[in-house]
DNA sequence: ACCACATATGTGAAATATAACATATGTGGT
DNA sequence: ACCACATATGTTATATTTCACATATGTGGT
């Protein structure tokens, strides 16, 4: 994966944070962000398909549930490259993870 | 500034490759970046104003020449990203620092 | 004042990315 | 076999980004 690929796929809203949310709980699946992030199921499904193309993630079923979590292969430098950017800029995603935290109290969520 | 303005001003082969030269070697030249990058003036210059209007980079003119360098107010995390990428991925941009160099050995250059 | 050179920017065309809506696939339960 | 739910993708419209060309600004030298 080229420094360029990697960067473009950042260089998104719904990409970024969801990676960000991903990076900062291990693991997120398409309804936790679509609650997360109050966008359509194909809006996320179709920017999540675009992270796991690049590899940056990588997704797993479990029944119903398609998890996403942060490919094992991604280069170091790129794992550093989005810790850096967890670690400093919380408030970027943090109404995002505020709105996740929300709908999972609801007993209705995923 | 967001991590997402950052990451889009990351997401264009010629900006990278600028910010990533700059990096490097401290400062450059528009005509550095030209002959590095193999590309006219106007767009060279145009893609080091969208860096410039976000603070990546600050220009400093010497006479007829701009030169760029990394903005001294750039988040400490940003920084960090920028020389991560610089580290580990030498062979994105080694190509254009040939050229430079190439072209710094005539005597023609700026 | 003029000229040569370095750099910046205005503007419309072309390319690219994102969205929106519909529809398909996959899974577990009855 | 069928249904409900979760997720993925095809397709066209729309928005955004980048390019190309022309032109403007800024600087030093004569």
């Amino acid at each position: 994966m080229t420094p360029l690929q990697f960067f473009k796929c950042l260089s998104d809203d719904t990409r970024l944070k969801s990676v960000l949310i991903i990076s900062q709980l291990e693991e997120a699946c398409v309804c936790d962000l679509m609650a997360a992030l109050e966008l359509d199921q194909p809006k996320v499904s179709r920017h999540l398909a675009e992270l796991r193309k690049c590899n940056i993630l990588r997704d797993e079923r479990r029944g119903k549930w398609v998890y996403y979590r942060l490919h094992e292969q991604l280069p170091e430098w790129a794992k550093d490259v989005i810790r850096q950017t967890v670690e400093h800029n919380h408030n970027y995603f943090s109404d995002a993870l505020a709105k996740l935290n929300a709908s999972k109290v609801q007993a209705s969520s995923c």
